[in-house]
DNA sequence: AGGGAAATTTGAATCGGTTCAAGAAATAGG
DNA sequence: CCTATTTCTTGAACCGATTCAAATTTCCCT
């Protein structure tokens, strides 16, 4: 007939293999995972077979389906940006490193999920993956997809409920670390530069005696970081209220409007505390244009030890935040299983040049000098 | 009974829900998968019993079986290091990004296999992935079980035979770029820095006059390259022959030797052309200890493009590689289907300021100098 | 050779859906 | 009201393996 060659040629399948060879389906699964228990002329027959109709072994489609483990955890890029921002270096590629460690010593793979938005849920209703690790601060509406397929979640940045994993960083203790450097090092006038998440444009400057409700910072991290340099300026004696606190935007043109607010507004400041090393650096920047000296005049403190931090002029004392180990630690959780667990990472404060103790008093030059910037 | 507490619950299939919702199961899974084929009455009841058994919706294992799509493509991590290898930025970074955007765009994940060595086939074998990007390098012996299992496949960086998907830079066109370049600004006296793959530790000068088939430069690219460099110097009436080679270590070291031998073996050189950033990096940085002047008195060009080319002093001109490119292209390609494509992608010159016209014959100052360092 | 233990092999159940031809019900047309 | 359509549903086949109790072989001793 004509339509012979026409005709689709079915894949083989293993039932296919185990007839050529004259073996039962069984057997022949067994040739291929556990050899084992196949007597060696047996198993090279159904080898033979294999080889003879092209069969490159089980499908994994069909083991997946019989023994449920995909073998694979799933990550879902964070925010609106898709998948490619994972890559973009920088936080996530450390984290993803951390992950990456794991599952490499499992055996397992790692499978980036993508979707936007709504999508991102459909993603997880899809995935071909064992448990999930999901960022709080947008994939928090997520876990509950999740959980319905039964699978292990892990929500970064946040306690979560008591019966789900999660993995944070110590940020209050960091923050403590930080002011103590400073005031073991003697300094008693402060300022924090804090971010704020609005989609604000202007900075806010809250004069001392403000009341601190009125912040903007969101993120439970920068509670936790003002919460911790609250703790120690009040063991210090030096109440939270009475130290200036400026809120920029978190772009780089925020965090320069931030810095120039401090010099202006605040100008006997002798130690700067802030949020992010994105603010500190910029502070760095504006001391330089403003020729005061850091850490003679002032001493400025990051957050985060990002790498630009160590390079910078001087080199940034900063808070280091183990961020592969975030990565590692999440990672083990999906892959060991049992009790909901909560890990909470300590950071570490890493002294370098951009802090020393106050000039003292009287031979401080007067801050406010106009910028050298036209 | 006693032993009912312990009894495990066994989790909630489509069948309970089509049972629980008086509805047949296929006609519960078009409520699922295909709602407009269902009366919207009987689409309420089946999401009612949905919700009141707590079924997360279909299993994607049953889906995978029936349907044989997995929706996510799959990337091997070159070498032996292992996944983190992936985020620890450059080239692996960028060419992630790449099939990250594409993956998006189709709504697949990206799946990166764990393994090393010969364990990298058995993750092949069970990818849940309906298509690889392979690293010619490394993991060419990983086409064919990729292939067996009837997967798409595109081999980076390789011809590849001609019924395999291949994506690779016209490094030969990206030389000639870099050669004329010099050629044109009236550079007559070159020589080439090379890398070798060997494992070797000391750099190896071939004198002019040398038969170059002595070179251990391993790779398909760096060929390309001096063949590229070949012809146009050739063109310019200057044969290969009479052109010093280094060939050097890939690691900052050997770059460093490298260099050294640059100066120290072939003084009379004005213009150097390399195979790799780092190479021209640590001719930069040799001239700079040995005060011989880029561009005045050398002129550099570099290959590949690394973000601190941009940033070295001078500004290194050398050749972009459209590695985010690379990466969407090897994933449409495996999205797209078809007959097998073999696609090439053009590079291109970045001019910069390590580059200039000759010095004048006598003003050169000898480049043989005692170099700075201790 | 005979009996029991150990080693292999078999066959059928199971994993959790999707799909499609065929039947049933609802709707439209005359 | 009856027939022709159109819209929904059903039921069974199928996707490709793994697993395990039971059946069969092989092996080892006496």
């Amino acid at each position: 007939m004509a339509e012979r060659s026409h005709e689709v040629i079915p894949p083989i399948k293993l039932k296919d293999v185990a007839k050529a060879a004259g073996v039962s389906q069984g057997t022949a699964s067994n040739a291929f995972n556990r050899p084992e228990l196949v007597r060696p002329e047996v198993r090279e027959r159904v080898a033979a077979a294999a080889s003879r109709l092209g069969y490159a072994g089980p499908d994994p489609r069909g083991r997946l389906l019989r023994d449920g483990k995909f073998h694979a955890i799933g990550v879902v890029p964070p925010g609106a940006f898709g998948l490619s921002i994972m890559f973009s270096g920088g936080y996530t590629a450390d984290f993803l490193a951390g992950i990456a460690e794991v599952c490499d010593e499992m055996g397992a793979a790692l499978t980036l999920v993508s979707g936007r938005d709504q999508e991102k849920a459909q993603g997880i209703r899809n995935a071909l993956v064992d448990g999930f690790i999901l960022n709080r601060i947008e994939d928090l509406d997520l876990v509950d997809p999740a959980r319905r397929r039964g699978l292990a979640v892990v929500v970064m940045d946040e306690d979560g409920d008591s019966n789900t994993n999660s993995v944070r960083l110590d940020d209050r203790d960091g923050a403590r670390q930080a002011a103590q450097h400073l005031v073991g090092l003697g300094h008693r006038r402060f300022a924090i530069l804090s971010v704020m998440r609005e989609d604000r444009h202007e900075s806010i400057f809250h004069a001392p005696g403000e009341p601190h409700h009125r912040l903007l910072t969101g993120f439970t991290h920068d509670r936790d970081r003002l919460s911790g340099y609250g703790e120690v300026l009040a063991e210090a004696g030096i109440s939270l209220d009475e130290v200036p606190i400026i809120e920029g935007y978190v772009s780089p043109k925020g965090a320069f409007a931030g810095a120039a607010m401090l010099f202006d507004r605040a100008p006997e400041t002798t130690a700067v505390l802030t949020m992010s090393d994105g603010l500190a650096l910029a502070v760095l920047d504006e001391a330089h244009q403003r020729s005061i000296s850091v850490p003679r005049d002032l001493s400025v403190v990051g957050f985060d030890d990002w790498a630009a931090a160590a390079r910078a002029d001087p080199p940034l004392t900063t808070v280091f935040q183990p961020v592969v180990e975030k990565g590692r630690a999440a990672a083990r959780i999906l892959f060991e299983g049992g009790p909901p667990r909560h890990v909470v990472l300590p950071l570490r404060l890493v002294v370098r040049s951009s802090t020393a103790p106050p000039r003292e008093e009287g031979t401080r030059p007067a801050m406010r000098r106009k910028p050298r910037r036209p």
